[in-house]
DNA sequence: CTGAAAGCGCTTACAG
DNA sequence: CTGAAAGCGCTTACAG
């Protein structure tokens, strides 16, 4: 039988070092008491020989596999990127992999998408949950992202904060009605950024919710949704909850000739890629998906390795809430002369 | 010690049943030659039991992970959802588990996230290379996707036929000068667009290229690009390389009071989100990603399954080009009176 | 400070 | 058709 991994392993460098593998073991992972002479000379033949240990050895060993699951609803999500980077670089500075499943369709999907991870022997579980799924404990522990509704929920962006933000900008601007727009009314996110608008708004504002229906993407755009009319009626801004949305919002008000930001602002959430590109750019509220991913692999690993059954349960300890941050952009600039002159520079 | 994996192994399915585990083991892979009634028996209780076999223990033995390994220039990259999902969907199909990476920033991060992965024990690596890099052979069979420009590729989207089938489309609906748009000369996949582009202009139809500076995402949106002067000097179609910049001069054109498409006609590549949510919708070219996924797949599986070292290298056999397909929408709509009545009713 | 030994769970020739 | 045995590479008590 060929050797199947040509690197060379443990006992290699032991016999070639007259040691044993019990003493470059511990030499290697610096756990054991080796002499720091000893230590010197096996970490340098290791790394002359490119040593690489076996995730499998360990794993059989250990009963760790060393590897995170990332379950995500569905991966053409656009906030898909952002999420999967941060959890792929906290979990790499914690010393894990990233296995990737996409719970595409319905819940059913997401469990198994959840066992094939699972079955893979994966040490945790970040799952960004369906609707209002509720996670059934699976067999090893669990970080969910999601709003501070969701049962279960270990992190996440404080959405409702996030919303008064917007509310307190658009007071700012002196906005007085106020649409909101949004596209799924079972959405925790959605409503939670919604609440904290209307919480925010200050006397003499005022905020009507519209939902509009889901674009099927490959449908071409779906109806207008009347938003000319909608600034007829008295609505000077346009706050989307998420920046898909605020996309729609801006070019279909743009297409109808309504002059943004002079004539409505709009903004959104979530700082997708588009929202600096766009003319004009886009006010929006960003989350902190670094801190968030830090904090839901962190929770995670201490669970990790303080448990010694596998018999994972929701990492629900911390439940934290990861504040929101604005950033004005174009798209809301006031619609007063003094600000249009700075715009036009700085443009 | 505990139990780490608390559920059932070979050894306990086997005493369970009386028999030996190497013919537990042959029952269930269904590769040794065991008696129908017996694998029956044995697949039934090992069911019952919820029986989840090792990965460790398999991949210990085997020298196989059983998992692809997926890295991507930089993940926040919006086509990032689509290649992943597909990867993610090929690679499950065929029983393999994906493990992703992030070499965000340089070349340099790009070699340490093979690394990374390559020292996780993936059994295959699918690279979406940065820029021009030359893959320096990896210790495991590679796939790489970009165009056929790029050295050691394996499959791509043929980008220059996109290009082609955006030429003929601009040419149906008359249009004379093009403004092709893209953000980086050094680009393998933007050249071959623009040179497909170019390459089907018919008689009396020219193309100029602009190519833009990239947008730091953090600062507000760039410079105007002046595209509304260009509708003066006669370009009557803006054709650009990426979905991302068609949005940057759909929402320039607009805010500069442009009709799309009565006065200019605007398209893009790749069919991104957004593509079909803004208005008017993006005429756009999707790639197969689907197919392109299960070929370097696929590729990839048989190179694994053939070759019984790990020595790998390029899975270059098959140098695939993937056609890519047009998708009109309404941002190319020609601009006659017959044509815009057709889209106000379907619109 | 160092080493011999056991064992994680699996698969695969080989023998019966 | 079925089983006994070896061994993948590692870590971890335990003994010296």
């Amino acid at each position: 039988m060929a050797q199947l991994r040509p690197g060379p392993n443990l006992s290699r460098i032991a016999t070639s070092l007259g040691v044993s593998v019990a003493t470059v073991s511990n030499a290697l992972s610096g756990k054991g008491r080796v002499s720091e002479q000893l230590v010197g000379k096996i970490r340098e033949h290791a790394a002359e020989l490119g040593y690489v240990p076996s995730q499998a050895g360990r794993a059989l060993r250990t009963g760790r596999s060393g590897v995170l699951g990332l379950v995500l609803p569905d991966i053409a999500n656009p906030l898909f990127p952002k999420i999967a980077q941060a959890i792929e670089f906290a979990a790499a500075s914690a010393g894990y992999g990233v296995l990737i499943a996409d719970s595409r369709g319905n819940v059913s999907a997401q469990t198994e998408a959840i066992n094939r991870l699972v079955e893979r022997g994966v040490d945790g579980l970040v799952i960004v949950p369906r609707r209002a799924t509720r996670i059934s404990a699976a067999s090893c522990p669990v970080a969910v992202i999601d709003t501070a509704s969701t049962p279960g929920n270990t992190v996440a962006a404080d959405h409702w904060q996030g919303g008064q933000l917007i509310a307190a900008h658009l007071a700012d601007l002196g906005h007085k009605r106020i649409l909101i727009i949004g596209n799924n009314p079972e959405s925790n996110v959605q409503n939670d950024r919604a609440g904290g608008i209307r919480s925010g708004l200050c006397p003499g504002m005022s905020a009507e919710t519209l939902w509009i229906e889901k674009l099927e993407h490959q449908a071409g755009s779906g109806c207008p949704l009347g938003l000319a009319r909608k600034v007829g009626e008295g609505f000077t801004a346009f706050a989307a909850l998420s920046d898909l949305q605020a996309l729609r919002v801006l070019t279909e008000l743009q297409r109808d000739g309504i002059h943004v930001p002079a004539q409505a602002s709009v903004t959104g959430f979530d700082d997708l890629i588009w929202s600096a590109v766009v003319t004009p750019a886009l006010t929006t509220v960003k989350m902190d998906m670094d801190a968030i991913a830090e904090i839901a692999v962190s929770a995670l690993v201490k669970n990790i390795k303080t448990s010694s059954t596998r018999e994972g349960a929701l990492v629900t300890a911390e439940k934290d809430r990861v504040p929101m941050q604005l950033i004005i952009r174009q798209s809301s600039a006031p619609a007063n002369p003094v600000q249009e002159h700075l715009q036009m520079e700085n443009s």
